[in-house]
DNA sequence: TGCTTGTTCGGATTCAATTCGGAAAATCAT
DNA sequence: ATGATTTTCCGAATTGAATCCGAACAAGCA
């Protein structure tokens, strides 16, 4: 930002022109956006616009962090609750409260995260990444007999990105060839199938060890 | 294409441009790339560029296209062989191929799928969902055993998106918490997992069915 | 009230995308 | 080969959006 605003109405300004961003993108989508349409749509004038950002670019990166930010917010409430459920339950009920959470506000955080890719929304997922890190590492804690699970960073890094990117891109997909319930009970079931496979190696792997050993 | 090249020297023109915007995409990233830029490096005046593209963006979408046809080109020779194999060699091998492919040209590819996402390259992806979904069908038919995977569809869209996008992801980022050949790894695991359990599943449910019947 | 600081504004400026009309090259018809 | 015709190429001129800037307006304060 190019200078911070001290005032109350500085702030509300600031405010204004974020959301008339979201709303000017739900309409338009990222190209066809221009400053005319934000400054007009917060109603302030355009110079405004450059008191609190250096360019269109950077209010961009700002609406990112805000929707990575209320993300954020959605879930660390869930994670003392959901980490005393079956895994199959915690991973269905992670993924329907996103799905309510992107539909609050006339969908206005679904319509942006239609056009998530092209704003370079990937530039702002570590904080969403570490939290959802987060998550998985109190749910190990809480199960102890998960902790035998090999691979847990790399599973972690496959689950969380490839969860993540499977929504969105369902999300985006005008014409999906599987219902939303259906990307959710598949996700869920991946990660049921994956625990359990590896539950019953280490079983196997235990005995086989005082057998060999 | 706002017109079509006829003699030998305008296709030529043509794909000068798109080497030179996949040169100055690598160099400048998608957004600070000027339509000079292209044209300067193409060796050809800017004019040129709009009497076979109706716009900058339009570039970027036939590049776009021509990294997709690409990839297809590259996993449509390899069906025959992968299908053959195990399920987990399989995965790998496909993978392993991707990144020597994204590295040919000087990394010319990795460069431009860095920006992928930046670009909406997703709006392009349809055909290689199919070709591998195509790749996915076929090795259902060799291997008749796991027909009885439940919710082939929507495992097939989970596993194709979510891979697709850890793979991208993961070339994207500077400082990845795991290596690609983890990465790999993992993948293949996933889905080597969630197959076993499945059948052993269908195992145990045939039984129940010959006794429950 | 008078002074200082913060805020807003919209016309002026800058810069990249796109257009256009004519010149050069290739192809064709005779 | 020559001139007609089509295709290609170009870069100065145009357009329009992004950004800057300095005057006008509001708030905080003594």
């Amino acid at each position: 930002m190019a200078r911070k605003p001290r005032q109350q109405r500085a702030k509300a300004t600031v405010n204004a022109i974020i959301e008339a961003s979201f709303i000017a993108m739900a309409e338009h989508g990222p190209a066809a956006t221009t400053t005319r349409q934000i400054a007009d749509i917060a109603g302030v004038g355009v110079g405004s616009l450059y008191e609190y950002f250096d360019n269109k670019e950077q209010i961009f990166q700002v609406m990112g962090e805000r929707f990575v930010a209320d993300t954020i917010a959605l879930i660390h409430p869930l994670i003392p609750t959901l980490v005393r459920k079956p895994m199959k339950d915690a991973v269905r009920e992670l993924l329907q409260h996103f799905r309510d959470f992107l539909q609050e506000d006339d969908e206005r955080y679904l319509k942006c995260a239609r056009h998530a890719m092209t704003l370079g929304f990937e530039e702002h997922m570590e904080p969403l990444q570490k939290a959802l890190s987060e998550l998985v590492t109190q749910y190990l804690m809480h199960h102890p007999e998960t902790l035998k699970i090999r691979n847990i960073p790399t599973m972690s890094y496959i689950m969380i990105n490839g969860g993540i990117f499977a929504v969105v891109r369902h999300l985006s997909d005008p014409a999906p060839p599987i219902s939303f319930d259906e990307l959710v009970e598949g996700l869920a079931t991946m990660v049921g199938h994956y625990t359990e496979q590896e539950m019953a190696l280490a079983e196997a792997s235990a005995s086989d060890g005082q057998q060999g050993g």
